[in-house]
DNA sequence: GCACCGACTGAACGCGTGTTTAGTCTGTTG
DNA sequence: CAACAGACTAAACACGCGTTCAGTCGGTGC
């Protein structure tokens, strides 16, 4: 007879699910089944009992957290833009844990990392179009590619500051990420708005070295008739 | 009796450790003592005999890659700017194997992945101040700032690019990087040499913001009479 | 010769892991 | 009531791990 618990609040098998996705972002994928098991209150063998081996419920959380993100997304368009989405996720406290799965995730790879970016860009994608046609923002030889880099940039840079020093409370994102921001948002807003170069020069060079590859097959567009460009 | 090794090539220790330097490379450093061992050609209880602990071992590790980070630098000093370090000593066929060890340390936190960023850092901030002064990069608000920025931008970019698809190949890191290059390279020169913005309203907007905070104590410069500006 | 020492090994120990087993309890269905 | 089903658990199992132990070898100093 179990003691202090209550009889059925929601399903046994959703909390546990919860208590491993929330221990799973605390301490990462080689968490315990046991571990799990404790936080949900119950033990090991019904983790097993209802989700059949441990990669299964690793399964399971990547299922539920993408299923979270998809959802929050269709809820939150348009009320934030691209840059911003994150910060507006992370403000509430109900979702933060579930971001710091995805961060765990995006550490050590896999399906849910991949899934996650890949949304990530395709919003990056609308967001940056929207911006050129606003004239916002300059447009790019290749707008995909763009939308890529910056959303590998913005989440790789994440990623790597929160892996150097960790937070101290991982549970609470909102405050990790304002804690984030505060350092590195000067440069970031800097290199947007200013670049980095003073001229177009290495840029027009490696468009023409596109244009007129010193090896392979020949290029889409332009007849290639400019060499590799060495006069000032 | 040992079979058919050398029986005295440089020390077994050198040998043990420049193993496991390489299986941790190779997988991570959940990698077993028993996988290094016999990587090197000995058995398990001889690492622990040398080393101690398999902590121990892996701060052997750290100690001799970070020793050679150290003098690959001062070796090839002049030899390249900044962004093409990683290149140039990524075609070294000699030193790959170190650089892959160095990308596990960036996924896994520790000493050695802060050291190393560190030590790029420091490398930014110099090729950056030469940039300036050779009117090749423009100024920056924040020179510590940025080059930090473009740091912790360039190496997440990099490592969260190859933990969502890891190369086939990850013993050859030159392939790797050319590979990751080819892909990136584009968006991210043109990043650098037009930015993303059409206008500096954004940073101009914040720089006052900064003189002007809205809460907490005075910034340490500007007198600070503008708000946070909604005029055109 | 003989004692000593460090390199080195195969076998074992202790532990934590994911998983299985056997069984108890509770609610439902005939 | 009897029978079944599923939630749930304590205990055990099998395995891989880091580490320890007891002992063998080969060289060196006395």
């Amino acid at each position: 007879m179990p003691a202090a618990r209550p009889p059925s609040d929601g399903g046994t098998r959703d909390r546990i699910r919860d208590a491993a996705v929330l221990r799973f972002a605390r301490s990462g994928f080689d968490a315990s089944v046991r571990a799990v098991a404790a936080d949900a209150g119950v033990s090991a063998a019904l983790v097993i009992h209802h989700f059949g081996s441990k990669d299964a419920l690793h399964r399971a959380c990547d299922e539920h957290v993408l299923a979270w993100i998809v959802a929050s997304k269709r809820h939150n368009m348009g009320r934030a833009t691209g840059g911003q989405l994150l910060q507006v996720l992370a403000e509430s406290d109900e979702y933060a844990p579930l971001l710091g799965y995805v961060m765990r995730s995006l550490q050590s790879g896999g399906d849910v990392a991949r899934a996650f970016v890949q949304h990530m860009i395709d919003d990056a994608r609308v967001y940056v179009r929207e911006a050129v046609a606003d004239g916002i923002a300059k447009p790019s030889v290749d707008e995909d590619a763009r939308a890529r880099y910056l959303t590998l940039s913005a989440l790789g840079t994440l990623s790597l500051s929160l892996t150097l020093d960790p937070p101290d409370d991982p549970e609470n994102f909102s405050a990790t990420l304002r804690t984030f921001l505060a350092e590195q948002y000067l440069p970031m807003i800097e290199m947007f708005a200013q670049g980095f170069l003073t001229s177009r020069r290495m840029l027009d060079d490696y468009l023409l070295y596109l244009s007129d590859p010193p090896t392979g097959g020949e290029p889409d567009d332009a007849p290639a008739t400019a060499t590799t460009s060495e006069e000032p």
